[in-house]
DNA sequence: GTCTATAAACGGATAGAC
DNA sequence: GTCTATCCGTTTATAGAC
């Protein structure tokens, strides 16, 4: 039932490699068939060693997910963009990442684990650290920080339709439409209304 | 580990009452722990009833799932809201909901559950039916149907944030705050700009 | 048609040998 | 640092009783 890394050609790894092939096989699989599905022997196959490596070198499973997570904060320069662009660049990175798509798949993989506290935590982190932070830092006038909370909600938001959902319907639409429209309704938020 | 509705004092239901009993359960145990931690086991124990029940009746868990989602679309009646009053109604009742909080919790599960092709597309079934149809025939001018799509997609960042990150930041902000702001941003997507 | 009992297959975690 | 063997819990399927 499992085509990817045939486990007959098992070469055992040097000494000490294991624990990067192990982390370098969890991205890929992690990603492309979410926590769940993807299981620690598939992982350990796929690197060419041992799922009870695993355990010994990231604790658990849910541990070395959190690892691969972390790897993945691809906002972080964004974020710093010009406020009066910054609507249209996000929106406008959402349905180009969507094209490409790594850590598009690993932001779903994370928000359908986070019945897990330690991931939800992780989520929560990681919409403050990418998001609320940095834009909260930067806004003028009243009510600074809840501001920047709607905003990331409202990313979110584009990003659960678009890389959970996977809806299709808003993707035949027209680009230009949706980043002007999506980013006229986060101008709203970022905008102080003094 | 389990102490919720001891497996001893299983009463063997009057005959064909076996369904019903499970399908509450069921509501019960998803809401509560989500898709994959709660387990037919444990459904089947809280109906009074046999594990094997649950694949006689509704074919799998997945299946008995989806007849769970199906009883919950609690949005039908609000999106019937004057569209001037809609966005303000929508975010006042999310905000309500999250005190309340059942359909919340349905939601957070079927959220978690979209890895399944078939659980992703009820939730894009879900939005479609409770958000984008009736509103989008509702609405005036150009491009109505992406103009409701984006205030789904914008009214589902808030519920993420909401009910699956468990944002207890934004909780602690000014409910009236949240509302005016995040109405406004919903407006801007609803109203026709000739 | 409705329900019970049981077995098969798989996933994660762990102990301990090498 | 790596691997073997094994445990426990979950889902799914099946044989057959009522």
């Amino acid at each position: 039932m499992q085509l990817a890394d045939a486990p007959s050609d098992r070469r055992p790894l040097r000494r000490g490699s294991a624990r990067a092939a192990i982390l370098g096989a969890a991205a890929r699989l992690f990603a492309e068939r979410g926590f769940t599905h993807a299981t620690v022997r598939d992982i350990a196959a796929a690197a060419g060693a041992d799922p009870a490596l695993v355990k010994y070198h990231f604790g658990s499973k849910e541990a070395l997910f959190l690892e691969v997570v972390q790897q993945h904060n691809e906002w972080r320069d964004l974020v710093e963009t010009p406020l009066e662009e910054l609507a249209v660049a996000v929106v406008t990175a959402l349905l180009d990442a969507d094209a490409a798509g790594r850590g598009r798949q690993v932001f779903a993989a994370l928000v359908r684990a986070s019945d897990s506290p330690s991931i939800r935590s992780r989520l929560a982190q990681s919409m403050e650290e990418q998001f609320v932070r940095p834009i909260a830092a930067r806004l003028e006038g009243a009510e600074a920080e809840l501001r920047a909370r709607l905003f990331a909600a409202q990313v979110h938001g584009l990003m659960t339709v678009l890389w959970l959902i996977d809806d299709q319907a808003l993707l035949r639409d027209d680009r230009a439409a949706i980043v002007s429209r999506y980013a006229a309704a986060l101008d709203v938020v970022l905008r102080a209304d003094d």
